[in-house]
DNA sequence: AAACTAAATAGTAATGATTATGATTTAGTT
DNA sequence: AACTAAATCATAATCATTACTATTTAGTTT
């Protein structure tokens, strides 16, 4: 059974990228980050103290560069970039629930894409959105209590 | 027949907010963007041209003013945020299909939220955003040919 | 109509996330 | 061990947004 990280660096070395030191630093860290996003700039921050003087463009490059690769998922939320390691490797289609007190996401069966088809006709639909916020059944105890 | 400038105006009355010619001419300009998003940094850059010597914080604090009292939709995308004024007053929750080409908004009916209220038992549900993306019938015509 | 005052704006500078650039290093190959 | 394209470093710049304090003004009161 592949852990996480070996399924990443297999992506890796199936696309012919190499497995830098930095590299698997960062893949380290962000498959901590499983079901929360985090800000890159925070990423960013804890890698150069984790890893003296590792430079912004690195991180920044690599982050986007795991995302075309799928192995991560990004976000823009309040002029930043939030980035979550992705949920699954099969890449299934899916959306999320992600609570707003303590930050955990939750992955949604189904999508609603198809409902919509029908008034679009002419167009060409190449992607969309949706996701679900809120307070997670533990969050939302606490808050009765 | 109110006009959507005079509905605003309205608003902000009804708000105890004062109508400055500043207000105005932000007015003046985003309802020109009512199918549209445009960058706030742009709208910035406008007014500013339009408006010699406006500042810029009272660009920015008053688009999100008005996005608090309705009168404007907001979104972050690749960090900035982008506003689009209101496409109905009456504030009737709805979704959008924006095109990847010529930027055009569409609203589209009928919401998906219900059908994930089962999946999420324990949860308190805030909030969501669903937003569909691809090419609009026109846009679709012509890269065709 | 002048005075009043809280609210709004101007003017200037700072902040913070992200990107740019050119020199240097290194992973993977030959 | 040498080679080389890819990756990283080091440094600075950019750009959207925010902070701060002095000044102005819209709407009210006298
Ligand atoms: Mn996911
Ligand atoms: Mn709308
Ligand atoms: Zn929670
Ligand atoms: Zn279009």
């Amino acid at each position: 059974m592949e852990t996480p990280i070996e399924q990443a660096v297999a992506v890796l070395r199936r696309n012919q990228l190499k497995i830098t030191k930095q590299r698997q630093a960062l893949l380290d860290y962000l498959v901590t980050y499983q079901d929360h996003y985090v800000a890159i700039s925070e990423v960013d921050e804890h890698m150069r103290t984790l890893f003296a003087g590792m430079s912004h463009n690195t991180i920044y490059r690599n982050v986007k560069e795991f995302e075309t690769l799928g192995l991560l998922e990004l976000k823009s939320q309040a002029n930043q970039t939030l980035v979550k390691y992705q949920c699954d490797f099969e890449h299934q289609h899916h959306h999320h629930f992600v609570c707003s007190n303590c930050g955990k996401v939750t992955e949604l069966q189904a999508c609603p894409l198809d409902e919509y088809e029908a008034q679009l006709p002419g167009c060409t639909i190449t992607g969309h959105r949706m996701e679900i916020y809120g307070l997670c059944a533990e969050c939302t105890q606490k808050q009765a209590n």
